[in-house]
Formats: C-alpha cells, structure tokens, sequence
DNA sequence: AACTCGGGGCA
DNA sequence: TGCCCAGAGTT
C-alpha cells in the first residue's frame, strides 16, 4: 500500500479489513480525490461515507468507525494521527494488527502486524512461545529481522492462504510439515478435514 | 469463545 | 449458488 501521508494509510488499513487490496485500492483512490483531512471526514454522515466506501464490505461497521476515529483525531490529536500504540488502537476500528501496520509502515517502527494468517501459521509451525496474539506478535518479531518484516509477512500470508489453511490445509503439498508441531502430533492430517 | 458485519473472490 | 474471508467490536 502507497499512500501519502499517515492518515491516508490509517483510512486505507481500516478499510482493508475483510477485503483485498485491489478493492481498497480503488475505493480509496476516489475517495481521498473528494476528502483528504480528519476534518473532512469527521462531518460526513454515516450513509454517505457508507456509500462510498460500499465496495470493500463491512461498511456500516466500518464508516461509522472511520468517522468516530476522525473526530477524535481532530478534536483530540490536532488532525494528526498519533504515533503510540495505546492511542491508536483506542481509536474506533483500530485493533491490534491495525495499529502496527500503521506504526511501522507510517512511523518506522519496528512492529510485526500478525493477522489471522500469521497468528495460524507461527501456532502450528511452533514459530511462537505463546497462543495469544500478543506472545504470537513477540515471538514472531523477535524472529525476524526487521529489514525482512515486508517480505516474511507476505510470505506467511500467501503460505496461509494456499497451504496452511484454515480448514483442509495441504500437508501433502507442504515443505515445511516436516518441522510442523501439529502436524508432527497428528493434530493435522494429509486428507482429514481439520 | 462465539457471534456479527457484508461485498468480493472463487470453486 | 454457496462458502469463505489480507479484523474488530460486542456479549
């Protein structure tokens, strides 16, 4: 994702929940044409962001959140998005993964941003101390080198989404089972539905 | 832990 | 057609 400032890559990240980039891709390059500050957000109705937002799903959640979280960026921050971790996820539709991605891609920081994918992928390949997100997010930032962060998190992503699924995941077609915890436990099998 | 939101992607 | 989902909030 490219997006020009901090704000427009917090909109974008909200939106992209539940829905793939190429639809956010094109919502936001219409969207940001017509609103660009906090301020211009924060006095649209819940119906009208809706509406141009409809294309990437969730969008009754998601602009009534884009809103609440535009008035209290211009209200309580100055219109500018805040660059600690406690102040972003408080904000309306920020949670854990959002808030990271936006630390590291907007302020430098060296987060890993663990989406459902990943949190699946590090439990079953053991790639984490702990099952919760946080241990999961710690054991997989402290394993990978920061300058690789981009490219691993596609990596795990992809995998997840072709071989480690969520249900039925391809332990035939998987280079890795051999490594694998719960495919070495037999809590996943070749062909069973897991 | 289980549910909801919802259009898009994909078989 | 029907099933699942590159999340977060609520109960």
């Amino acid at each position: 994702m490219q997006y020009s400032n901090p704000f427009e890559l917090l909109i974008a990240v909200i939106l992209s929940a539940q829905c793939t980039d190429k639809q956010v891709n094109k919502t936001t390059e219409v969207l940001f044409e017509k609103y660009k500050t906090p301020q211009d957000f924060a006095v649209l109705s819940q119906y009208q962001l809706a509406d141009e937002i409809k294309g990437c799903g969730l969008y009754r959640n998601k602009s009534l959140n884009i809103i609440k979280t535009c008035k209290i960026l211009s209200e309580r921050y100055g219109g500018r998005v805040p660059g600690k971790f406690i102040d972003l996820q408080s904000l309306p539709g920020v949670g854990r993964k959002t808030a990271n991605v936006v630390l590291n891609l907007a302020f430098g920081q060296p987060t890993f941003p663990v989406d459902t994918h990943v949190y699946r992928v590090a439990r079953r390949l053991g790639l984490s101390f702990g099952n919760t997100p946080r241990m999961v997010e710690k054991s997989i930032t402290d394993l990978i080198p920061m300058a690789e962060r981009g490219a691993w998190h596609h990596r795990l992503i992809h995998f997840g989404r072709t071989v480690c699924t969520a249900r039925n995941p391809k332990c035939a077609d998987c280079v890795v089972s051999q490594y694998c915890l719960k495919f070495k436990k037999h809590e996943l099998t070749l062909d069973k539905e897991n």
